[in-house]
DNA sequence: ACACGATACTGTGTCACACACACTGTTGTC
DNA sequence: GACAACAGTGTGTGTGACACAGTATCGTGT
């Protein structure tokens, strides 16, 4: 009955800003893309590639992340860690989630009580 | 310590989508733009003016949301309120919201345990 | 009587982000 | 030696948020 273009389309407006808090939540111990990749897709989080690589290297140029690349192996990865900033934005994307949590739920039992309304 | 630009610009990300929820649930009671505005201001949920209307009239498209002109008064208004699909797609959002909330918890508790990463 | 802010909405930009597509190169594995 | 999985960069394209600029009506003060 709904268009699943348009379905689409919604949930992944949700999930935006999501992988960002994923990310720095997940990277306090440090790792590399692919590999974040993995862990996000394995705890239900479905991220494109080609979404979570260019959100990386704006993190990084935001100074969210810090990132060096690890040449002690044959095959090169770009390592990042979640900075101080990082982790303090993390606190505050927290805080705004809880506070939209609330909200929706204040929206949505004053639906079912329309008569809410009207008190002071 | 984090650029305000930066923080907000996040924060905003992560807003985006619960605007949809917001009116959905809302406008399942009819009501029209500008009022709609005012509750989703008084419930903590700020949304520019700007935003709030081209939002609605994409939704109205997408078959979301009814709406028609209330010409009952003297100043015209445009009355919405949330259509079948559109309450269908409410439920739809409300699971990938909570989705989300159970994926990021996830995350956060294997953070701060890291060594479950390693079990089966 | 009229200036001014609040109400109520439309329309035209501009910019950033998600994703598609097209690459480069390495490491197994069959 | 072909081929999938690994690990990343770069270059489009489209959509949504918001700035800015309008249009028009109503209420209140002076």
């Amino acid at each position: 009955m709904i268009d699943d273009e348009v379905l689409a389309g919604h949930q992944q407006e949700l999930r935006r800003g999501t992988v960002v808090m994923a990310a720095l939540a997940t990277l306090e111990t440090p790792g590399y893309g692919y590999g974040l990749l993995a862990v996000l897709e394995k705890s239900g989080l479905s991220v494109d590639a080609n979404t979570l690589y260019p959100l990386l290297r704006r993190l990084e140029k935001q100074g969210l992340l810090a990132a060096e690349w690890d040449t002690t192996e044959s095959r090169p990865r770009k390592m990042y860690k979640t900075s101080d900033a990082g982790r303090n934005l993390l606190g505050t994307l927290e805080a705004e989630w809880n506070h939209l949590a609330t909200s929706l739920n204040a929206l949505r039992s004053e639906e079912s009580n329309p008569h809410l309304k009207e008190l002071p």
